[in-house]
DNA sequence: GAACTGAGTTCCACATAGTAGAACTAACTC
DNA sequence: GAGTTAGTTCTACTATGTGGAACTCAGTTC
């Protein structure tokens, strides 16, 4: 069977169905065995056989001997470590944004857009302190989120336009625009949040190598982060620590690369 | 046709090309076009765009609409976090690590077996000098080098036999384990390293939640580290950093967890 | 502005690579 | 030693992926 409605011939089924392998693994996994990759990803278990295989025989996976579980191999840390290096201001963020984290006791993480939806592509807890826990690779909605509202307000017109945007839609990143400009962070309406448990403040980076806007975000229990707190030291702490960031690799605010 | 010879009925040919074409990126490359990927995949062109459209379907490759080269995307960016994140030492590692490849102007690697090459993890550069370039995802045998002769001793015996070891290597390895129970680094000696351009000194490190040990490695041009730096200065320094490394480790989670 | 050129995508007939269920093995439990 | 559960291999079938050729679309050149 094929799992992708949208029978495009060009899609490659067996290809997705790999890389949906690895997608199945979160950060907080100590490996995975068989049967639970089969329920993950929905695969019969001949097919993951056949899938696991191949991934392990290219790095990709690896198996302990021992406990018969699979873990993300060699190849996912260096095709990860290259994809970093090729982005070289997430190795740069990354001390920025563990102070930040530090001091102000929220979870920074930043988000890149994936079609329709955004992704942590990575994230940073202060040390010591108990915070929300969100993972990378975890995906979002882009409507309803600080982070969402931060890179669409910051991506330019042709390819906002490419994401077929609703009403709804362009409301929010207008809006977006609107802080930005005021404010220099976003924070999204209560009204719209798509979590009401998680608040959140971002501030839109433009990385010249990645070729697109993403954005970095401080977010917490509302108790923990209250909107004052966001507005007046967690929002203006953010934008600053991203204009550090924007020094260090010496390089334009997010906003003036828009159009 | 098919690429690989070991025409096992399991492995399957289009995910091991679709992986391929991600593994045909290097750290420095600023965007692949679409020959580039051909020429360095060895793919005829129309399979090509298949499976480029499939990794870009689900998020592992990305192009850029302004110029059409092809880039990682977020996906490949949050599975090499999510890679990072479980196994957690690389994140303590970093800071530990890049202070002292700009404390010894060395480059320090991190090496993890990967069958019977070893792969380079993650790579951090002395800042502001001039110093050898190893990317992440290149190979190195492990025969002839100190990274290679730091693993395989402290490999369990299981494991090594595993990868049929001929006599030249369990000598290698015999000879490793006596120089980390003598000195708690490994040099691999001049007759045999596989590069005469580098030397290299390496310390090994066994990581938890990787049930492999795997190698902290600082290299140069032999002029810039000789042998005897090697044995006075930078041995004993990559010693005490892993040592560093292994003491903030076993401090518990929430230091570990920092990332 | 017609003829080249080169990159990239789509077509298409074909072979085979990949599928999923079933049968099989191997390791545990009671 | 029967039962259970995880994982691998077998097998018959066909839908999937293949690669060369044809096609498009932008730039160049004359």
């Amino acid at each position: 069977m094929k799992d992708h409605d949208k029978a495009d011939k060009r899609f490659l089924n067996t290809l997705a169905r790999g890389l949906s392998v690895l997608r199945a693994f979160r950060a907080s996994d100590d490996g995975l065995s068989h049967m639970e990759l089969a329920a993950r990803t929905g695969l019969p278990k001949s097919t993951l056989s056949r899938l696991a295989f191949t991934l392990c025989e290219t790095g990709y996976l690896s198996h302990s001997y021992r406990n018969d579980r699979y873990r993300l191999g060699p190849a996912a840390l260096a095709l990860g470590n290259i994809a970093t290096a090729s982005i070289s201001f997430v190795d740069t963020a990354s001390g920025i944004m563990q102070a930040l984290a530090d001091k102000t006791g929220t979870l920074v993480v930043l988000a890149v857009r994936d079609d329709r939806k955004l992704m942590l592509a990575k994230t940073w807890r202060p040390v010591g302190k108990a915070s929300i826990w969100l993972e990378p690779g975890h995906r979002i909605p882009v409507y309803g989120s600080s982070s969402g509202q931060a890179i669409v307000a910051t991506l330019d017109d042709d390819r906002f336009e490419a994401t077929e945007p609703d009403k709804r839609l362009r409301a929010f990143r207008q809006q977006g625009y609107a802080q930005l400009i005021a404010r220099g962070f976003t924070v999204a309406p209560a009204e719209v949040r798509f979590a009401t448990t998680i608040n959140a403040v971002s501030v839109p980076f433009y990385a010249q190598e990645y070729g697109e806007p993403v954005a970095f975000s401080c977010g917490a229990l509302p108790e923990v982060l209250t909107d004052a707190r966001m507005q007046q030291e967690v929002g203006p702490a953010l934008s600053a620590a991203v204009r550090e960031l924007e020094r260090m690799v010496s390089r334009g605010p997010a906003l003036v690369r828009r159009g």
